[in-house]
DNA sequence: CGTGTGACCGGCG
DNA sequence: ACGCCGGCCACAC
């Protein structure tokens, strides 16, 4: 991400830290979903894909994730992995172990890079927020 | 405007 | 059980 990197010197405007078109973007979708997941509970991509409607693209909310880091505010990108529970992610994060011990931090058991009992610490958005 | 790519998923051999 | 393949689609070159 990070559009601002291509100055075309017509708009020399400062960095603007603030969102400069908020909604602008699927990966906004992506991120405001994953900061609901509550504390202690995790997803997967697919599950979040399907939420947004695009079932069939899960590998575009790994994509968003891949820019969360410079998101804000921050995206629990943790709370994030595969269907199979595993973490799929971690080498994205700062260090391998990092993913799992935020995990872990939250109360969440990671054996092996997986977590364990996954099915009762899913946190199905379709579900969850539902539609109401 | 064309092309490559990916922190996925489900299906099939 | 395991590996391969295709789909899907937003985004950066």
């Amino acid at each position: 991400m990070k559009r601002i990197s291509k100055p075309s010197a017509s708009k020399p405007t400062i960095a603007i830290p603030a969102k400069e078109k908020r909604k602008d973007s699927f990966f906004e979708s992506v991120y405001d979903v994953v900061r609901l997941i509550p504390k202690g509970r995790a997803t997967s991509y697919g599950a979040i894909a399907e939420y947004l409607g695009t079932k069939l693209s899960a590998r575009m909310v790994g994509w968003a994730m891949n820019a969360a880091g410079a998101a804000y505010p921050p995206v629990p990108a943790h709370r994030v992995v595969n269907r199979n529970g595993m973490l799929s992610g971690r080498h994205h994060f700062a260090t391998p172990t990092l993913m799992a011990d935020l995990l872990k931090s939250e109360g969440i058991k990671v054996k092996n890079d997986t977590i364990v009992n996954f099915e009762k610490i899913f946190w199905d958005p379709v579900k969850e927020l539902d539609l109401s």
